[in-house]
DNA sequence: ACCTGAACACCGTTCAAGT
DNA sequence: ACCTGAACACCGTTCAAGT
């Protein structure tokens, strides 16, 4: 007979049952989250791993989006936050930070959708905020420029993440990358010559080659491009 | 009586009901999303419409997200591409074509979080690329640059609108975002100094001001910054 | 070929009622 | 206060069977 006794299980083998806290339901997420995809990832999912009913989590967490924004705040636990005290030049250091940020999102692209709609409001996220603005004011870019400036650098490597997580997908979604593939092979060089002219290149190049390029870019425009008087700020 | 005959309709009284066809149901799928908002258009809301079974739509469209991209697809032939052609200096030219393009996404955020997971390839997104690449190529910034600055350029504007669509929404989806407010006014200053000093200013501006900067920002960047050497292009 | 009824396998969220 | 059973109102997609 197998040495593994059929003895029945209280439920799954999760790290032990956490007890029914938004800690404990966030570790859980994370757990479900590894295994089986951010998908997977459902009020119903997840209270059935706490053996309980969905409803129970309403009373520590809002909706399903907060629940991913925590998520993804846990996750950026990783993000490599070294580079802002290091010496070295300061715009090779931020791109580091920011790529080290951006390997947490490639690793879960559909997180990254969800963090462009959500974002995160926790310790690591702020940690990450602080860390981005050192850098920018170390490289002498003004206050005001600064402020808007990290914002934008954090969209343009998350949105990159969430654009890439159709790209990745075995076969399934793939069919809607390749369709534009296509489209851009056939173009009739008479109504839309530069596309014509450019091809292949307008997809060229893998996502971490064209992310480190597109933050290069904001970051080298940033100190030329002044901020918009303020007609109206609301 | 009631003037109106109680005569029962055939269904509802959408622009006549069109055959079953891709563009009929496109055409559909606009309508429903007009009235009701994107988070209607489903399958089933979308084949109860046309009078038939979901299982039916299946035969035109691949799935949900092939749908979303022809709904977007559709509206982009709203975009005024008229500057394309028209005199004057083309970073304004290139600005005002993105502000148009990003105005029909600001009027239907839940669409912009979809076209950054599938991204259209119909007629209307070609000749949108077409526009934006003359005027780059007018304003002398070299192919390669141009090639991968497009898509930055969109990609910016989509994210920008996409980001929007959680802070427009009433009352819901606006805690999420009062969340970052708070936790950034709480924000410590012997821990987070930048974030202190910065305050408010972090998340100042209407999404339309800091979407203009953002695009400048990669505008003046893009003939700065060289693309990497092709170590390797995958 | 095109179309579809019916099924499979799920969802988020609320609310009245319990402890 | 915290927790929950049960319900409400939905989903996408597939498939065998029809025309």
């Amino acid at each position: 007979m197998s040495p593994q006794p059929a003895a029945p299980r209280s439920r799954r083998e999760r790290p032990a049952k956490p007890a029914l806290t938004r800690d404990g339901i966030v570790a859980t997420a994370v757990a479900i989250m590894r295994d089986e995809g951010l998908k997977r990832v459902t009020m119903r999912r997840l209270a059935q791993e706490l053996d309980t009913g969905p409803a129970s989590l309403y009373v520590y967490v809002r909706n399903t989006a907060e629940l991913h924004a925590a998520i993804l705040d846990e996750l950026l636990g990783a993000v490599d936050l070294s580079p802002a005290t290091t010496p070295g030049d300061w715009q090779d250091r931020l791109v580091r930070i920011l790529s080290s940020y951006t390997a947490v999102l490639f690793e879960h692209p559909s997180l990254a959708r969800s963090a462009l709609v959500a974002m995160p409001s926790g310790e690591h996220y702020l940690d990450l905020l602080e860390a981005l603005l050192a850098l920018l004011s170390e490289g002498g870019i003004p206050d005001a420029q600064a402020a808007w400036g990290v914002d934008a650098l954090l969209q343009y490597a998350t949105s990159t993440a969430a654009e890439q997580s159709t790209r990745d997908r075995d076969g399934d979604a793939q069919g809607d990358w390749d369709a534009l593939t296509t489209v851009l092979r056939d173009v009739s060089a008479t109504t839309h010559p530069r596309l014509a002219a450019l091809g292949d290149d307008l997809l060229s190049g893998p996502g971490q080659a064209r992310l480190g390029w597109g933050l290069r870019v904001l970051i080298n425009g940033m100190p030329h491009t002044p901020r918009p008087s303020t007609t109206d700020t609301p």
